[in-house]
DNA sequence: CAATTTATTATGTATGGACATAATAATAAT
DNA sequence: ATTATTATTATGTCCATACATAATAAATTG
């Protein structure tokens, strides 16, 4: 009531509900941001950039000339956050807490010379950590760290503080790549994660470089049976016009 | 060479790499729109809409009159793109193929009738299906599928296309909730998955609805041993002016 | 009829100006 | 000194217009 001209938030949620209502069914062209601008009483570059987001956002594909279609829901995108260890666990109300495990500068072994693209035996920062929720360990983190990329490590010693917590501080803009599987458990792990017998482990993986220079790679893992990630993906653009 | 004005992605990768290269470090205010305008030739609408999609990406905050600031890297987000089963395998360079079950109309367990909001025993459609790479059991299907909100499905057989692929078609634009977790295989997942003696299994649980109407929940097993997700995640507007 | 050129069209981007809005700072009033 | 008022400032949004660009359709040519 309050509100009589139209925003571009407006028109992206109008736009949206009719591609979610399948009044634009899937594989339609939209009309034109011209014959829209009319409708909505706005001008084109408001039309523009609403279903600019759309589209960023994946929902419609837009070609000059050819106009803007909408697209078959593709592969669901499922954002998963992988959390500061500490944060997580004080978000769960519970009391976090941080052990070192072993910290040590030693040749490595064949696997994370491929992993760090070094060659073998160059010697790398090789640290074993533990993460507590209240006194129960929540995660197990083996974590390789490259001295070339990163000479200050030397002079880190990680007794009060993780060597995520560090790097991020660090070196706070890195690519990564995780991998997410379910293992049986190692015999680190099994001594370190306090398991119940024959329970799996879920593992990340987590590689970070950047500008080409690998800076670590870790192995976070964790009970099977405490542990899991949960992702909410909702339909975006529904109604932050009524915010 | 051939450009002399600078666009919109110009200046967004310019401030982009003024951020992660720390020439405008975490915490700090980078210049206002006007300045920045100012520098680089441009109408302050094109700085805007630089700054806009960097803070659209969580690098930086921005505030009326306080000015845009360097946030400091929150928690990770790793996009998992939970990929339509058939594509995946086909990308994967396998054949693939799908095999249906078990297809009954039953009462809802205790522990479904929770999934689904429904009250217990009301009656539910259950699909059992296995979905194979090159004749390698690569995902078992356990799904239940709320009749109320979708009763179309009783007329479907299933036995050449897929629930998902079926869903997905019917019900193109729905909200998600995704859990991941590493199980122990229960006695169907023995059954019907091929693994090995004390093999994980790497569980996706999805719940799918639309407008407060939940239309079905799945459990989606796979071999720990052959199955991983992995997601990469760059920086983004590193360098597509080039493009 | 096929191949090439030209026109048309929808989106992509930029501009300068205008006004709105939220947050802060400065000022005045109690 | 505290509180209320007013000014200032940086971002947020919109407009009308202009021109660029990619894709397609139409017209022309060999």
């Amino acid at each position: 009531m309050t509100q009589q001209l139209k925003t571009y938030k407006d028109i992206r949620q109008i736009v949206m509900a009719r591609i979610t209502s399948q009044i634009w069914p899937v594989g339609e062209l939209i009309p034109n941001e011209q014959d829209l601008a009319e409708e909505f009483g706005v001008a084109r570059a408001t039309v523009n950039r609403a279903i600019q987001e759309i589209a960023d956002a994946g929902f419609v594909e837009r070609r000059r000339k050819a106009g803007t279609r909408v697209v078959p829901r593709r592969s669901r995108d499922a954002v998963v956050q992988i959390p500061i260890i500490g944060e997580q666990i004080s978000d769960m109300g519970r009391y976090y807490s941080y052990q070192l495990v072993a910290r040590e500068i030693v040749p490595v072994t064949k696997k994370i010379a491929k992993e760090l693209s070094l060659t073998p035996r160059t010697p790398a920062m090789h640290l074993i950590c533990r993460h507590f929720a209240d006194d129960i360990v929540w995660q197990l983190e083996d974590r390789w760290i490259n001295l070339a990329a990163v000479p200050t490590v030397k002079a880190q010693k990680f007794d009060v503080i993780g060597p995520n917590e560090w790097l991020v501080r660090e070196i706070p803009y890195s690519n990564a790549e995780h991998v997410f599987r379910a293992a049986t458990a190692s015999s680190i792990e099994r001594r370190h994660l306090d398991l119940e017998s024959d329970e799996p482990v879920f593992v990340i993986e987590r590689k970070t470089w950047q500008a080409s220079n690998i800076i670590t790679w870790v192995r976070l893992s964790h009970s099977g049976n405490r542990f899991s990630m949960t992702t909410r993906d909702e339909i975006p653009y529904g109604k932050d016009a009524l915010e």
